[in-house]
RNA sequence: CGGGAAGUAGCGCAGCUUGGUUAGCGCGCCUGGUUUGGGACCAGGAGGCCGCGGGUUCGAAUCCCGCCUUCCCGACCA
């Protein structure tokens, strides 16, 4: 490991190291207008993961992807009383365009459920026209008031899905199943990260939903992320778009929709979910190279065998890359420790004349030496070995910093350093309030099992409060 | 949008209080050489409308006004 940090550590300004990683690995940069975001390759990278990873999951809960404008009309966001009203003050408008002042102003879609709401409308006839799974990869702009790389931009990428249903069942039902399949599983098995899932309470509800589900993450610094959404939206969009189909009976209804999303925001949570003083650390699964394999010196033999080694990875599927071999040996191991590479391969004369290389896992610096025969066997057992040392540090972490408390005095101390765990009844109503008043909110309700509740009606339940991003 | 801090080379900063030669320093970058098992070293070099716009002045990085951007804390949110 780094004998001097280049990053403020953590400990010092969570906030600060956050920003020295996003800028020293490279994975965005501040836009010119406020708000907005470039990503840069590496970060851009590894969103390009994260998207295949939940697209293949999307797919395979039988949603199709399609796309939608960008520009929606102002009046289609007003036909949804609650959905016009929350969306309001985050809206960016045209409304000038071809050198003219337009007749009806133009919305930078925040969302989409009113343009797609639009056109299941128009392509809902009938019951075997459903369900209607659609998906869509596209920006939205939601302007921030004060905005952060990748957790809060104004500007952002994501993926929303829109789905109609016969039946309120149905649709809760296929909520549910985005929410478990599509995104719990990837947060746990690409992600590394593991999350409290839940509902949430009505006062943190999507604007025009009946019922939202979150997966919320612990950041390193104890604050909670919501790193995906699930939402029911009832009948209230279908009633303002009029998205009815005609049932077994002949009878006209109306349709229950859904929508839910995951966005950009994903690569913040990546950074405070794993990152450590020496950078970020990326879950093998997600990387976009998995191993670097690095010449301790300018050698031809020793450039020779790197490429021989990574060819050979390559070969059993391994994302591996050889260093370029620029400036000092020192140098090149900080900035691939930065940007999080899950397994670093050097090799040196040393290692050569004994048949050997030498490997140093990117979560605990633990090194080892390999055969150079076996180095691709190995490389393959020890990625998954990292996989799940990470999920279940960030498990551990999570757990140690949940504390169970009685009442929302004891919550207030608790939220203060980690997620407070509290029976809902002790918060919901003037709690909710008291615990606002110093920035801490309900991030969702549970069972006291850890299961989602149908609905913040059930007796029971627990609620997660914390800081949050 | 409210409260606080700040914008000077790619990054981090000094200079500003008390206006006055050619605006400095560290890191990085370029060239050449020596190096390379945990941020290497030597020599030479490039790079600035001092955030933007206006004002005061013989003269502005420096004083005044406006705007933009960034960071921290709130309210809003993926």
């Amino acid at each position: 490991m780094a004998t001097q940090s280049v990053l403020t550590p953590q400990g010092e300004d969570f906030p600060r190291w956050y920003q020295d990683v996003v800028a020293k690995a490279e994975m965005a940069d501040n836009g010119p207008v406020r708000g907005t975001m470039v990503i840069r390759p590496y970060g851009y990278a590894i969103w390009e993961r994260m998207q295949a990873a939940i697209d293949a999951r999307i797919k395979e809960a039988g949603a199709q992807n399609a796309y939608f404008p960008l520009f929606i009309p102002q009046s289609y966001l007003s036909r949804e009383a609650e959905h016009v009203e929350g969306f309001s003050p985050e809206l960016a408008i045209v409304t000038h365009a071809g050198g003219e002042e337009l007749s009806e102003p133009i919305v930078v879609r925040p969302t989409s459920e009113t343009v797609i709401g639009e056109f299941m409308a128009k392509w809902i006839q009938s019951y075997r026209d459903l369900p209607l799974l659609l998906n869509q990869w596209a920006n939205v702009v939601r302007w921030e008031l004060r905005p952060r790389l990748f957790l809060r931009s104004s500007e952002f990428l994501w993926q929303e899905g829109h789905t109609a249903h016969a039946t309120y069942e149905d649709a809760a039902k296929y909520a549910l199943k985005i929410h478990t399949d599509v995104y719990n599983d990837f947060l746990e098995q690409v992600l590394a990260v593991p999350t409290y899932v839940g509902i949430k309470p009505p006062s943190e509800r999507f604007a025009g939903a009946i019922n939202s589900m979150t997966c919320e993450g612990m950041m390193r610094d104890g604050k909670a992320l919501q790193m995906a959404t699930s939402h029911e939206l009832g009948q209230n969009f279908a009633k303002a778009f009029d998205i009815f189909f005609q049932n077994e009976a002949g009878q006209a209804a109306l349709c229950h929709t859904t929508s839910w999303g995951a966005s950009t925001r994903l690569v913040g949570g990546l950074i405070m979910a794993h990152g450590d003083d020496n950078g970020l650390v990326v879950p093998p699964r997600l990387a976009p190279i998995q191993v670097i394999v690095i010449a301790v010196r300018d050698e031809s033999e020793v450039n020779d065998a790197c490429a021989r080694i990574a060819a050979s990875l390559k070969g059993v599927g391994v994302r591996a890359q050889v260093d370029a071999n620029r400036g000092s040996f020192g140098r090149r191991l900080t900035d691939w420790e930065i940007k999080g590479v899950p397994l670093r391969i050097e090799v040196g004369p040393r290692d050569l004349s004994s048949g050997q290389v030498t490997m140093v896992r990117r979560d605990s610096g633990e090194k080892s030496l390999v055969v150079l025969d076996a180095v691709g066997e190995t490389v393959l057992v020890v990625l998954e070995s990292i996989q799940a040392t990470l999920f279940e540090a960030a498990r551990d972490r999570r757990d140690e910093n949940t504390h169970d408390v009685a009442n929302v005095d004891e919550a207030l101390e608790a939220a203060q350093n980690g997620f407070a765990r509290i029976a809902w009844r002790e918060v919901e109503g003037p709690g909710e309030q008291r615990l606002k008043s110093e920035a801490i909110t309900v991030r969702c309700l549970m069972r006291a099992d850890g299961s989602m509740p149908v609905d913040d009606a059930e007796e029971d339940l627990v609620c997660i409060v914390a800081k949050s991003y």
